[in-house]
RNA sequence: UGGGGCGUGGUCCAAUUGGUAGGACACCGCACUGUUAAUGCGGAUGGUGGAGGUUCGAGUCCUCCCGCCCCAGCCA
């Protein structure tokens, strides 16, 4: 008899397959019985009369939640049922019953935010945490994939790093053996950079780490990037390239997890519009539309959550904001050479209030430059040696930006908070499970 | 790092503003042959985050501590 998923199950509509999962719910009524079943892939009732399965109705009456179960069964296809199909059950075997005194801890009822974090190794079992979870790993995929076609090589960038990447503020500080001290990265740009110089289109992809005391539905001290570098690029090919990576990323999870976004209540119909080219305004524009919309936020300050509220709340799509003011951007952004008062950056802000989802734009390639730019960053020169020398050994125009994955698919998903969109968060005040 | 808020059975909440700490869910039993977080009836278990203080009396008021949430800042 074949092992079958239930995500295969309208495959074998007639045929007596094997399960192998979990009892997600029990419900019953008189002398029938309608387990919910969950195998990690999907949910599937199954339905057994007393009077014509004995046994079976034996070996699951008391059978407690979340128990794990071998169940063997005729996949009919039946409207009462949830999905069209169900399971007429021929057998049960318990793997490991679950004792009655010491039941499932979360319940198919409303729990609190702290609960569920405190139990977060067993609340991705529900069916909603592992939907994301899905979505997730589909996202990430269609991201490589995406990538590779566009001719980028994976280039990891190391977690360990001997000094900080954007400045010395706010980095997690480890032993590295004896008696040196090593920091885990904030980013993998400095180091794709490099590998760009040696193999043109590059990017890193993993996780990046924030000391910083950020307690918002946005943040993590623990997420991942997916960090593109092209040499012999500008900002304008980094912008087409996000465009590209974004819309790949929200078309492929809509075609691939139409039923993980229907189990999530996603809005699809507030995704299908996401199609380049996204709707771009300059910092200058950003700043004239704040305020006609009665915000006074002045020429030179960054934009903060209402700010970026305002301008993405525009439209359906991701806006970009491009050529910030250089002074509140990063020391290695290249100036504008019409107005070198701006930097050749951007940054992309999700609709619906995910806030920034992207940033990136033309690094300096200018040896004196960056040389100069450090000092007025207060930053010293030696750590950045190494991120020097490539300006002094055949120096190109080049470009990256940082894709930020987990607030991508808080916004695929329509996560409430981001912390729901990887297996195990990490914030500032929780380190377990 | 600022500002605000919350901690009551395993979980989710209530307690007439200082006067006997309770309900629902979960668990167990019974009933029900199409349930959709089933429902109805019954049962057992079990709690005021911690330490002080005020008071005849504190879940409620005060001080400190601990844990967490939200907003801002920082950022992706």
């Amino acid at each position: 008899m074949a092992v079958v998923t239930i995500a295969e199950v309208a495959n074998h509509e007639g045929q007596e397959i094997r399960l192998r999962g979990w009892l997600y719910n029990l419900r019953e009524s008189g002398k029938l019985l309608f387990p919910q079943f969950r195998d990690g892939t999907g949910v599937l009732q199954g339905v057994v009369s007393q009077k014509e399965n004995p046994e079976a109705f034996q070996a699951l009456t008391g059978l407690t939640q979340e128990s794990s179960v071998e169940v063997t069964g005729v996949v009919r296809a039946d409207a009462r049922a949830p999905g069209g199909y169900e399971l007429q059950v021929t057998g049960v075997a318990a793997v490991q019953k679950i004792p009655e005194g010491d039941p499932y801890p979360i319940q198919l009822k409303e729990h609190g935010v702290d609960f569920l974090l405190e139990n977060r190794h067993l609340w991705i079992r529900t069916p909603r945490q592992a939907a994301i979870l899905r979505v997730r790993d589909e996202a990430i995929f269609a991201a490589r994939e995406f990538m590779h076609q566009q001719g980028y090589v994976l280039t990891d960038a190391p977690v360990f790093t001997p000094s900080a990447c954007e400045g010395t503020t706010n980095l997690f500080e480890v032993d590295y053996l004896d008696d040196r001290k090593a920091y885990l990265t904030q980013s993998g740009q400095l180091y794709v950079e490099a590998t760009a110089a040696a193999l043109g289109k590059v990017y890193c992809f993993g996780p990046a780490f924030r000391a910083e005391r950020s307690k918002t539905r946005r943040h993590l001290t623990e997420f991942w990037m997916l960090e593109p570098e092209a040499a012999y690029a500008g900002m304008e090919d980094m912008i087409a390239l996000a465009e590209g990576l974004i819309t790949y990323m929200v078309q492929s999870a809509i075609a691939r997890c139409p039923q993980q976004l229907a189990v999530l209540g996603r809005d699809v119909a507030r995704l299908e519009t996401v199609r380049p080219p996204f709707p771009r305004l300059s910092y200058d524009d950003a700043i004239e539309l704040l305020h006609r919309q009665g915000n006074a936020t002045a020429w030179g300050e960054d934009f903060g959550g209402d700010e970026e509220t305002i301008l993405s709340s525009q439209h359906d799509r991701p806006v970009i904001v491009h050529r910030f003011p250089t002074a509140i951007k990063a020391f290695y952004m290249q100036p504008d050479p019409q107005r070198p008062e701006l930097a050749l950056g951007f940054d992309i802000l999700a609709p619906e209030g995910y806030g920034e989802i992207v940033g990136g734009g033309e690094r300096i390639s200018s040896y004196d430059l960056l040389r100069e730019r450090l000092r007025q960053h207060d930053l010293p020169e030696e750590p950045f040696r190494w991120y020097l020398d490539l300006r002094r050994y055949g120096s190109v125009p080049h470009a990256g930006f940082g894709l930020g994955i987990e607030r991508t698919i808080a916004w695929i998903t329509g996560a409430e908070h981001i912390r729901e969109t990887i297996p195990f968060p990490r914030t500032i005040y929780r380190l377990w499970p």
